[in-house]
DNA sequence: GATAGTACTTTCCAATTGGATAGTAACGCA
DNA sequence: TGCGTTACTATCCAATTGGAAAGTACTATC
């Protein structure tokens, strides 16, 4: 049985995390920013498929809701560094078991 | 520490999951399924703010991904029930720990 | 005879998203 | 002199999404 049985309440926070994480891209950028801080572009080439327009306001949306970092450093070129914050990290379970499932599915419906 | 630690191919499952649940209306859905079987017009009161058109499209993607059944009744009006199929279910966890993430989420950022 | 009810689908139109491409600042290096 | 580097930002344009509203089929009810 799923928590809260279909609780209003429930489905409130719920559709708060939705909110904070809408789109494809964020629990993904989450995902490659849990091994260690990245800078720019190698998110970039990390995160298959994403174009530097997306990929910065994605990390803006990100640093509003205070699930990353953005350390800007004065050298030149300019460097960017991004890591995740406690908060961010604490999606932790949420990655793991979209994670598993995802395995599941592909198994199941997929291939 | 994250599952994985960033690996590529834990990336491409997390990615298989996203894709089946896009939008921010399937796990809404899916968890109204999950207090149990549910016609178009309770879902349609029940997930605010969804419109007909885009309930009934979430409603297709969700089938064909074998989220959910769909059992059309002979009757008139005509009468159709959803329910969530067993591969739904297993979305349980998930739906669980977003529901955690977001509480502590709007404890902590919205307000 | 008009209205209500169900589960959609269709149409119209506005808003948002998304991709490709190029530009910017400022320095090191050949 | 001029190219490379970084982290973006800007622009243009095409494609998709999303909402409002009405339509449909058919019966039961007032």
């Amino acid at each position: 049985m799923l928590t809260g049985n279909g609780c209003p309440k429930t489905a409130l926070s719920i559709r708060d995390a939705l909110e904070a994480l809408e789109g494809r891209w964020k629990l993904l950028i989450l995902f490659a920013l849990s091994s260690g801080p990245k800078r720019f572009r190698q998110l970039s080439a990390e995160v298959t498929g994403i174009t530097d327009k997306v990929l910065s306001k994605e990390l803006k949306a990100l640093e509003m809701n205070r699930l990353i970092n953005r350390q800007v450093f004065d050298t030149f070129p300019p460097t960017v560094e991004y890591s995740i914050t406690e908060h961010g990290a604490s999606l932790e379970k949420v990655l793991e078991e979209l994670h598993y499932w995802g395995l599941a599915h592909r198994a199941k419906i997929i291939g």
